[in-house]
DNA sequence: CGACTTTGACCAGCGC
DNA sequence: GCGCTGGTCAAAGTCG
């Protein structure tokens, strides 16, 4: 039996801009998407992949076919189809902007990232990229560790290396490396089969914690940071550069089943097995996976006025 | 000077 | 066994 179950997968919770998780039971890994074209994030410019569930493929099977098959594709929907078009991808991605509303994040008709020539400059807004960039992070990071907290290990004696439980997350971002909380230290960096981009490593700088993780880009949509992580955090995340400390709440062990209430502020709206401020809507999911949950969060396009986090981190939090 | 990054070398796993 | 690839190590370099 497992303790993920306290999460009870099938439950589906939205809110108006809803992010999926999606859960293939068979394998460990989870995917977050996007499932509303014209969510906040993705009017940003800003958006978890949106996809359905079904598509996402564990790790595993990714990197079997990445090894058996040249074309081998990460299945990463495209938002801006033309992929590397005009710009040569990290830095070179615009913050659509001028008004959101005309980012479609993953219908196939986004024209490729065009950007400043037409007429004035396109305002950029930086802040707002990164302030998206460590929401989802933060939210995803969030779920992430309440999942991987639900799945023990099992050490096989003989096993010289022990794969622990990997997820990965694509978020569009100029930034390779996004903050999510924690302090990495990296380890090594090395060119991917089929793709143009390198593929780094990154160790939890704590030195009790095995937690690891791998941030390369897409080779299909530049604008795509894949990043996954694998293993678990045993110590609380340390402060934001600029002062907000993420969920402390938890004192991380492996057989903990961290409830996601302690992980999700009082905005979000939670599983129903987690009362508190907990709307439900239920909502046709387009194609759902064998489980997939939807987990809302509604990100205020108002910008943090105490630091880029300062509004994701409920004040109980910091 | 410590923390961190870079980068070439090395090792292990896997398919053929 | 061999070659390819992913993952890690560790020395050197960089930065604040």
């Amino acid at each position: 039996m497992d303790d993920r179950d306290s999460l009870d997968p099938g439950t589906e919770f939205t809110s108006e801009s809803s992010w999926t998780l999606a859960h293939d039971s068979d394998s460990v890994n989870y995917f977050f998407s996007n499932d509303r074209e014209n969510s906040i994030l993705s009017e940003f410019g800003w958006n978890l992949q949106s996809d359905e569930p079904s598509r996402f493929k564990d790790l595993d099977r990714i990197e079997a076919e990445e090894r058996s098959d040249s074309a081998g594709n990460l299945e990463i929907q495209r938002s801006s189809a033309a992929g590397p078009a005009g710009s040569s991808g990290r830095g070179s991605r615009d913050v659509s902007t001028t008004n959101y509303p005309s980012v479609s994040s993953s219908s196939s008709e986004d024209p490729p990232e065009k950007s400043t020539d037409s007429g004035g400059k396109p305002p950029e807004i930086p802040g707002l990229e990164i302030f998206f960039s460590k929401l989802i992070f933060c939210v995803a990071l969030l779920i992430f560790t309440s999942e991987i907290f639900c799945r023990s290990t099992v050490k096989k004696k003989g096993q010289k290396r022990i794969r622990q439980p990997r997820f990965a997350f694509m978020t569009k971002s100029e930034v390779d490396h996004l903050e999510d909380g924690y302090r990495w230290r990296k380890y090594g960096q090395k060119a991917v089969k089929n793709s143009p981009f390198p593929r780094s490593y990154y160790r939890c700088t704590n030195s009790k914690c095995t937690v690891k993780k791998r941030v390369e880009r897409s080779s299909e949509d530049p604008t795509i940071v894949i990043t996954t992580y694998e293993g678990q955090h045993c110590h609380h995340t340390v402060g934001f550069p600029r002062g907000g400390i993420i969920c402390h709440q938890a004192t991380f062990s492996s057989h903990m089943t961290p409830p996601m209430s302690q992980f999700i502020y009082p905005g979000m709206q939670l599983p129903r097995e987690n009362p508190p401020s907990t709307v439900v809507q239920s909502r046709p999911l387009p194609v759902v996976a064998r489980e997939c949950s939807t987990v809302s969060s509604t990100p205020t396009p108002q910008l943090a006025t105490d630091g880029l986090l300062g509004d994701i981190v409920p004040p109980g939090m910091r």
